[in-house]
DNA sequence: CGCGGGTTTGATGATGCTCAAGCCCGGTGG
DNA sequence: CCACCGGGCTTGAGCATCATCAAACCCGCG
């Protein structure tokens, strides 16, 4: 059997191959274009990672020496205040990356613990695979300046509407900016990513349904 | 008279010029190490510019087509709610950056303005200019990765703060990290870039006094 | 079936906002 | 030089929002 004149068990492994860089595609793809073959050589930089649900990628005192690109599943990373209290930092699912990269540049143990939220695929990278990739491939240089550039924006958002907006409103834009993500992590996590105890929005969300 | 062999006139000229670029350089210095002729190769790609107290580098709808260096003075970037209030996102003292790269990068309007709140001294630089600088002194790309690194970090720093500290919590960070800023800037200004009301904030200020 | 984590519901209280008035002080014009 | 103005800071009273603590509920899973 053969597809375009490719053997069966070759055609396989290629495209398991590709399968395992869908989502990187398709991120760099919708950033710059890149030829089939740029992308090519840039595979070899990564490795696969499989994480199962409750693993983590990092942990707080850890140094973050890779960054994760999700190619499946849900992840989130979160740090622990004075007080004893989660505080989550960002969610990632699919086509999203995640890791410290300020923990990964300079070597300083991580503030921040990452944890998969669901059975999980990962692609890592590290610092020094970066650089080399950059350096092999510098049209990849923009991509990474649009997504710190995507990320500052992101947060100085967030940032803002943690200052103005009520829970309510909050909440609110979280289901418009993250639809997904409400689907797929539990509640009291969203809470803590708005910055509002389990509690809260509870009542919120009953407050919405009953005023629709 | 002369310096070094210099005349006293070239003298003048040679130190005002490095005068203007003391901030810059030092800045530069502190992160990366420059040899001072690939620093001289960048001074071109900057535009002196100065701004008196109100004056504003941006407002919101134009578009960014610059970042500016503080060599002097201080401003403030800030975005107004739907609700009409105004929210600080920055400061920027001397050897602060400054600008809306999400506008200059993607020539969409901006939705902040920036404004000097003292009679400020600035370097300019274009987006396109600081592609050709950095293409003809890589060096500086670190420099400017580690800026965006160093802003990521201070950002999620104060997202986490201001989901989880108090407002006398958040002031008395404000004051630990920032005590220059506190000093110089109108007290209604900090309590907009804490989240916190004017009344609120002056009656943290009262309670600290008397508490000491 | 029963355990346990997550969510809901209720009662209470604290933190910080709103609105309103007064105060302080530097700048301006008579 | 003084009176006046105005912006910013302070002070007060009342109130809304949201956190806390506690208990009940729900549901998936061993």
């Amino acid at each position: 059997m053969e597809f375009y004149g490719i053997s069966s068990k070759l055609y396989i492994i290629l495209y398991q191959r590709t399968a395992m860089f869908e989502q990187l595609f398709a991120s760099v793809s919708s950033k710059i274009s890149l030829t089939q073959e740029d992308f090519e050589r840039a595979k070899p930089y990564f490795m696969a990672k499989k994480l199962r649900k409750k693993q983590y990628l990092l942990q707080e005192g850890d140094v973050g020496k890779h960054v994760a690109f999700v190619e499946k599943g849900a992840l989130r990373s979160y740090t622990i205040d004075d007080k004893g209290n989660e505080h989550i930092v960002q969610f990632a699912l699919e086509g999203w990356w995640i890791g410290d990269n300020y923990s990964l540049y300079t070597g300083e143990p991580s503030t921040y613990n990452i944890e998969a939220l669901e059975d999980s695929e990962l692609l890592l990278i590290s610092a020094v695979s970066i650089e080399q990739m950059l350096e092999s491939i510098p049209k990849l240089e923009k991509y990474f300046r649009i997504l710190l550039q995507n990320s500052m924006v992101a947060l100085q958002r967030r940032l803002v509407a943690s200052l103005s907006l009520t829970s309510e409103e909050k909440y609110k834009r979280m289901i418009k900016i993250y639809p997904d993500i409400i689907q797929r992590v539990p509640q009291h996590m969203i809470a803590s990513y708005l910055g509002m105890t389990p509690e809260t929005l509870s009542r919120i969300r009953k407050q919405i349904t009953i005023g629709q």
